[in-house]
DNA sequence: CTTCATGCAAAACATTTGCAGCTGG
DNA sequence: CCAGCTGCAAATGTTTTGCATGAAG
């Protein structure tokens, strides 16, 4: 895992290079970002935050975390039948394990797909930007609760 | 490229073994995702399937690809950021290039991933169940077209 | 004939957008 | 100060659902 502390500098960084206002709510939803492990949902990150400052809304952690996502500062990791998850202690692409039971989401420590990458850039002559590499499973904990 | 012809039987042969009827709607459904090389999106089989029956409905496509998925005879490719898409002509699980700018989806020719699922699995615990490999990226026409 | 499928319209849901008023720098 | 942000509510777009009618077997 990344240093959190680090992470909120380099996202605050990247906000201050581009000169966008660093306010609080957009400060509550980068240090959420920066030190998570669980990889929260906009719905998530509203509850913390709503937790610091009760008036926010849900459209201003949307716009932040988009903007953190245009910043090449957070990754989403987007599901069609629910709510989108978003890493922002990790923001390139990597591989995920995902609870099919409690939706958790964690990260794997396996070796990077640039191999895999190349060969179907070759092959298909792509010129390939990105990947997304989800595996869906059962995790420990559910599997022991049946 | 697996068959057209065998997809199709293979599929009726699902329907009629769980007893569910083979109305013409569902069958010109079935025609066009067990050939399709293209991952058509429900618009794509609703605009086509309205050609040989114009009364036919958006529920009624949304309706069969749901069953059929549950029949295990199409892969849905799920996007939150627009329309699903589905490949009935395999299946099973397999990596997709897709183009970010004409969102062509095609299979590229690449071994599986069962190694790294394998490795995924001991390392974290996990009793994997599915999985999903995606690469995007500019397809060869449209890198000509700039 | 009886059960299941169709087609319509309304609902559901996450996300986006328009805009008036507020505020960071 | 004033450009850019917030918060509210309304809009969006895809998919799902309820229900009356129609057709498969």
């Amino acid at each position: 895992m990344n240093d959190p502390e680090v992470r909120l500098k380099e996202m605050l960084q990247k906000l201050r290079e581009r000169r966008f206002r660093i306010t609080p709510q957009r400060l509550a939803v980068l240090k959420i970002l920066a030190r998570s492990e669980n990889h929260p949902s906009v719905d998530m990150i509203y509850e913390e935050v709503r937790r610091d400052f009760p008036t926010t809304s849900l459209a201003t952690i949307y716009k932040t975390v988009t903007l953190l996502k245009e910043l090449g500062q957070v990754l989403e990791l987007g599901f069609p039948e629910g709510s989108n998850r978003f890493d922002g202690n990790e923001p390139s692409p990597h591989p995920h394990m995902i609870c099919i039971s409690c939706k958790k989401i964690v990260d794997p420590p396996l070796d990077s797909l640039s191999d895999l990458t190349s060969e179907a850039a070759q092959k298909t002559g792509f010129n390939i930007v990105t990947h997304r590499l989800d595996f869906f499973g059962i995790c420990p904990e559910c599997q022991g609760k049946n």
